[in-house]
DNA sequence: GTCTATAGGTGGATAGAC
DNA sequence: GTCTATCCACCTATAGAC
């Protein structure tokens, strides 16, 4: 049980619960207080870890970012055709919902404005790879006639984040799982999906 | 210049003030002191006109609400067709966007969890009336045959306001107008309009 | 790595003079 | 209706002991 062992340890959990304020409350509503109180430690704790809770976003984002790579890379290896991937993908959404969070990012992406400069750039990495992902998960599924769509896979792209972020924020306070789920079915009935 | 007249005044100043503010930042992230500063009055000063800032904010949604009320309505006392008028509603979000602002309820739904009981009450009635106004253009326009869509157009409609508040929110930090423009062209071409 | 203690700021809100 | 003055709660962040 090594320094190192422990530090990352606690930074984990520090990130995990941050993770669940921000996807319920939002980024600018919840404090240190708030998580020192959930792990049982005190408030100054906390900064050891992440200095400015700017350095905490940051780590939540990319942390964030880093998992939905690798379970989109766990989509791709799984060998699914694109329709399959396509649901997939959307799938990460509704457990999202289900576990009555929202997506992070799609949080974060409202309070764009009033965010620190260095997680709005992270954020837009984020945003870039996934867009990335799904463009090319859509444009060989077009080529190989499992799904069709007009316009450009990269256009399609965005408009089913959109859809889907768009769709999940209203459900949370409008129209609860039953939105979202009459949402997804509309959105893959589209594609061919 | 009686004090009724001077009263509403201020206050309808003090709501177009607070308004932009939700619509740029966020509920929870303005406060007095920005109000006071834009109006050059003191914050005490806006406590008077909104005693609580809850007061301020079912104030805000409900004077949306009204105002959003009065625009379809005059859409539909201008005698256009289902197409038109679907065209007309999106066009609301596009002015909104193109001002740099997002819709406020839209902006509001994030925040749900944080607001204020009586908040998420009028917010809960401002997505209700703007959803059967929707449907009844939705289902006007399908009967008519000048709208094309599968399901219920109580679904579709909460599938129009889904996406186009994501459309909106993801394009603020990542797409920008050319963005939504696309949501909305590739949403309107599925219904026919 | 975690603690106590505290600084320095900002939030919403109220009392009471004018 | 607007002001000054003030309260109190909460926030992020730091210093320094352990």
């Amino acid at each position: 049980m090594d320094q190192q062992v422990n530090k990352k340890h606690t930074s984990q959990q520090i990130l995990e619960i941050a993770q669940r304020l921000v996807q319920t409350l939002g980024f600018n509503a919840f404090s240190y207080a708030d998580i020192a109180k959930a792990l049982r430690v005190t408030n100054a704790s906390l900064h050891y870890h992440f200095p400015t809770k700017a350095d905490l976003g940051v780590g939540l984002i990319e942390r964030y970012d880093r998992r939905i790579q690798e379970t989109l890379a766990g989509i791709d290896r799984s060998g699914a055709g694109a329709a399959e991937k396509i649901r997939a993908y959307v799938r990460i959404y509704t457990d999202v919902l289900r576990d009555d969070r929202m997506c992070m990012c799609g949080m974060l992406a409202a309070e764009f404005a009033t965010l620190p400069k260095p997680m709005q750039s992270a954020l837009d990495r984020y945003f870039e790879q996934n867009d990335r992902w799904l463009a090319m998960v859509l444009e060989e599924g077009r080529k190989k006639g499992e799904l069709k769509f007009s316009g450009s896979s990269a256009e399609m792209a965005q408009f089913l984040t959109g859809s889907l972020e768009g769709a999940m924020m209203l459900a949370r306070s409008h129209g609860g799982m039953a939105r979202f789920d009459a949402a997804t079915r509309r959105l893959l009935a589209e594609l061919g999906a």
